[in-house]
RNA sequence: GCCACCUUAGCUCAGUUGGUUAGAGCGUUAGUUUUGUAAACUAAAUGUCGUCGGUUCGAAUCCGACAGGUGGCUCCA
């Protein structure tokens, strides 16, 4: 039985027999570096002007088998760095020839400048430098730091996975090469459970999901990463927002409304137009000379509404929120589903206020973002950014240590698990970051809140303070949902589409169980009911069997369904089919109908996960 | 933006080495049935085979460009 600790060397090893393997098969073939990953291996190969498919994956698999099933052993060897280089030279692998002279280079500085991938590659300890190892199994040598397997034999299970471009060294400047990934476990069984789990991962794959429940659509003539949401998608994003923004109005928020474009002189100032300018969709004025921008972003423009007229200290915090679409022209290649996208919604908001207030308010914040994340059912640990010791950073220390302190003292007094790490801040400020884990086990950065010293500055914002000496207010930027689309393609996988009943966007579904009028009546009435209490209702009339209505209903994920006919007709009661995720107790329960209507309406109010029928 | 792959009905997908009027299941529509907690029966309609151009007697099929998508790389205020 392999050895389970040693799995990296396993993977590893992989990474060498692959490469053996393709040695073999194209014997001309440049390699770069072919680390142990994450559930596996990859190796980066350059085969000039051919090119690998996965139609190739098949006999690359089993030329790598024969590699296993001859069971070479992996012998180490050393050599004097110059020898190597020669040995690079001479095997025609320039990309290791590379990596030997900038190890030769760089000596004992070494660590810093390679990144972990290569130093696995190449051999990077410091007592190395001078010697440098290289392994062999059977016909194949590659210089390699190791460690191995004691033979090719011992690897595991394995398969082949993808294949992608990775630009040599990840600069996009230098040349691209093919990457051919595989994962690899000790295990077949370990194997076979995890492909399972991609397969269930892609079940939950809310573009699938998107599509299925009839939530949001793409069109070509509107153009990529530039989603639509329709009716069912919408009410999702409007409650969402509405919660998101009644968390922040009971601190004093007030909603206020800006136009999606600007002229292109509102981010010279901000500096956003020299920073980010290759992102912004220019938009021409057939009428003026004026250069516009659709916004990328919220704050200069709310920056505008704080510095419309004078603020005292007694004004502040004065707090604008916004739910509105910025526009960032992102690479094609970048766009993903709903999760990176060239219009996003941003539950925005900013703070302007005083120093000595910047802790209460991160406080009001954090108390928001706690409350909505339990609400949703995720859990929540934040990051707090600093500054660290280079001069990076604007606004003065003392500044950035009050503040710094203030937002720490904000996560602790919310219970909010968190973790400090220099270095992570903006230039502009300290912050702190969202991160949920979601239902299989993934972590996702959601939403930020940042402390802003530099665009009050920019924007030359102040405030008369009680000595009527003007002030710098300070910026806190929020987005409790982060972006609403990036949060739906999170949310829509955390739950599989099956939304709460607060979020769903058909709360209950009538089922009639025949046509005749009486029926049919009697479900109107309980759909005007249920319609009167706010419920999103829909009375499925069809003329279908009852199990195939049931199936339809079940597939839409719909929280509650009840069926009528003349039994309920008469007793006034039903018995409601509840979505398997919500019920506590799997007995079926029966209830007057009035009251049923009244419970669902409550738990659509309170915003519960669970029903308590 | 870069590399590889993909694009056939509303959806999921077949379509043999280029060869007549391009198929299936689900969905939709119509009729029959009047249904009791996860799929009733019968019939019908539906396609610029992503777009444009090329090769060919002939293109869904081969080639090119473009658009869109997928997986990576690079990026992400």
């Amino acid at each position: 039985m392999p050895d389970i600790s040693n799995i990296d060397a396993m993977r590893h090893s992989l990474a060498h027999i692959m490469a053996t393997a393709i040695k073999h098969k194209w014997p001309e073939a440049k390699f770069g570096v072919g680390p142990a990953i994450d559930n596996g291996f990859y190796y980066d190969i350059d085969l000039g002007d051919i090119t690998i498919s996965e139609d190739d994956f098949p006999a690359i698999e089993t030329e790598m088998k024969k590699v296993i099933e001859a069971d070479y052993p992996f012998e180490k060897m050393t050599m004097p760095i110059d020898e190597a280089i020669a040995w690079a030279k001479e095997n025609n692998q320039p990309y290791k020839e590379e990596l030997l002279n900038d190890l030769k280079r760089a000596g004992t500085t070494l660590a810093k400048d390679l990144n972990p991938d290569e130093l696995g590659t190449i051999g990077g300890d410091k007592a190395e430098v001078d010697n440098v190892s290289f392994y062999k199994n059977g016909d194949f040598i590659d210089l390699c730091k190791g460690p191995h397997v004691v033979s090719t034999a011992k690897v595991g299970a394995f398969k082949l996975t993808k294949v992608a471009g990775a630009y040599w060294r990840g600069n996009n400047k230098n040349p691209q090469m093919q990457r051919l990934y595989g994962v690899a476990f000790a295990e077949d069984a370990e194997l076979t459970d995890y492909l399972q789990k991609q397969e269930e991962a892609l079940k939950r794959d809310h573009r699938k999901l998107g599509q299925e429940l009839d939530l949001f659509v793409f069109s070509d003539m509107v153009g990529s990463g530039l989603p639509m949401f329709t009716p069912r998608g919408t009410i999702l994003r409007e409650e969402l927002a509405k919660f998101s923004n009644s968390l922040r109005e009971r601190y004093g928020f007030q909603k206020v409304w800006i136009p999606h474009m600007t002229k292109q002189q509102l981010y010279e100032v901000s500096g956003h137009w020299a920073k980010f300018g290759d992102e912004l969709f220019l938009v021409k004025s057939q009428e003026t000379s004026d250069q516009f921008v659709l916004k990328p972003m919220n704050c200069p423009h709310h920056t505008r509404i704080y510095a419309s007229q004078p603020r005292s200290y007694r004004d502040l915090p004065i707090r604008y929120l916004e739910t509105t679409t910025i526009y960032r022209d992102e690479k094609t290649g970048e766009l993903n589903g709903l999760s990176r996208v060239r219009s996003a919604t941003q539950d925005d908001s900013h703070a302007f206020c005083r120093e000595d207030q910047i802790e209460n308010e991160i406080n009001n914040l954090m108390s928001a973002a706690d409350e909505l994340y339990q609400t949703v059912g995720m859990s929540l640990r934040v990051r707090l950014s600093y500054r660290d010791e280079t001069d990076a950073y604007l606004g003065s220390k003392e500044l950035w240590e009050s503040a710094q302190k203030q937002l720490k003292n904000a996560v602790i007094a919310n219970k909010l698990e968190y973790f400090e790490q220099e270095g992570e801040a903006a230039f502009y400020g300290p912050k702190i970051d969202f991160m949920v884990t979601d239902a299989i086990g993934r972590e996702h950065q959601v939403a930020t809140v940042q402390l802003d010293f530099v665009m009050p500055e920019r924007f030359n914002l102040e405030y008369i303070d009680q000595d009527g000496a003007k002030q710098r207010p300070v910026m806190i930027h929020c987005a409790l949902l982060g972006s609403i689309e990036r949060f739906l393609a999170v949310y829509i996988e955390h739950t599989a589409g099956r939304f709460p009943v607060w979020l769903a966007p058909e709360q209950i579904r009538i089922l009639t169980v025949n046509q005749e009028s009486a029926t049919i009546d009697f479900a109107k009435k309980v759909e005007v009911d249920a319609k009167e209490l706010g419920l999103r209702v829909y009375t499925d009339n069809d003329n279908e069997s009852i199990g195939k209505k049931i199936r339809s209903a079940e597939l839409a994920k719909v929280p509650y369904i009840i069926v009528l006919g003349n039994k309920e007709i008469e007793s006034q009661e039903v018995t409601p089919r509840i979505r398997k995720d919500m019920a506590v107790v799997d007995v079926p329960i029966t209830v007057r109908i009035g009251d049923f209507l009244k419970t669902v309406a409550n738990e659509s109010k309170s915003r519960v996960l669970k029903t308590s029928l």
